[in-house]
DNA sequence: CCTCACATGTAATGAGTTACATGATTGG
DNA sequence: CCAATCATGTAACTCATTACATGTGAGG
């Protein structure tokens, strides 16, 4: 799914401004498979009202700039139901850290275990992230349907590599007490 | 990670043309989360070669059309080694199918079944390519490493799917029962 | 006969990111 | 005073995909 589908999926569930979309993005339920940038959600909205599919209103604030809240329309919704009934494309799981852990005779034991490491703290952050988001909201279909996916596969890496870090730390020690 | 140091990687590991590469790419360990297309590897095949990373030799064929062997150069693996242990960023599971399961309102109950059972194969289906990457290939210690990820990963989403299909298809008999 | 597997490449196009540009207010 | 948060937008650029272009041989 594109920025412009996106765009409208969080505005089906709410009004928001394109830095609210973006904050929704990076913290709400898609936090865990999905990335946006201004770059593309800016031009975006402003395609998306052009088009009709989308309300904008200026809100005025004390203190902070003034900002341009965007609601769906009608027509946005049947846009939006009509790109979430097409059949995607097979997920991919672009990983940048199994491409790493791939070419592990060029890494030193060192850096895999930072690698590792980093990978914990990273999956780590998105449960932490999902358990948040289940806390703060009332739960919808969709919604929990999502964070349980996450927290079942995130937890099964989380598990293996905890176990995989352990073989590794016991066999720096072993060869080196010989 | 892009295409140069795909490529250099698969090419690490043993010399190919532009076709074997996709073709691992497809089928290999690197099949359950990376794409790769012969419009993005062909050129940068010939910038790495034309970089002095890669050595070229022409390989004639008889019945099949020649091909171009690549290998690996000491420059093309110092390359590679400063590419891999570079920080990677984030990953993201970039999933298609969990967008589409966040906009279950606007899903019927069949096609929410549908798209359940679509990823439920594609997930079968990248298990059964591991087993037989396994299976043909004497294993090297990042294979090893991947695939078991790979595995503990995609296994865990597979019994969520599961799970969440039987649920769906109680709650569609109960209340036609009421 | 037609389609699939093998094999290489280019050009048009698309979709996004990064960097730039601007500016107010709050808290450490 | 400096950094962070709030807030919007544009332009340059990167990177990759899709479609096009071409050709052989084997098997159903």
């Amino acid at each position: 799914m594109n920025v412009r589908t996106l765009c409208l999926g969080v505005l089906a569930v709410a009004e928001a401004s394109g830095y609210e979309i973006k904050k929704e993005i990076e913290e709400g339920h898609f936090s865990h498979f999905i990335d946006a940038s201004y770059g593309s959600i800016y031009p975006a909205l402003i395609q998306l009202h052009a088009e009709g599919l989308l309300t904008v209103r200026a809100e005025e604030q004390t203190g902070k700039p003034d900002k341009k809240v965007y609601g769906i329309t009608e027509a946005g919704r049947r846009a939006l139901a009509k790109a979430v009934s097409e059949v995607p494309a097979k997920d991919k799981f672009r990983s940048e850290f199994l491409f790493q852990m791939l070419m592990q005779p060029l890494l030193t034991p060192g850096a895999m275990l930072n690698a590792i490491d980093k990978q914990l703290r990273d999956l780590n952050d998105d449960l932490s992230r999902i358990a948040e988001c289940q806390r703060k909201e009332q739960p919808h279909a969709g919604g929990q349907f999502v964070a349980g996916y996450g927290k079942a596969v995130l937890t099964a890496a989380v598990i293996y590599l905890e176990q995989k870090k352990a073989e590794l730390l016991r066999e720096a020690v072993a060869p080196a007490a010989e």
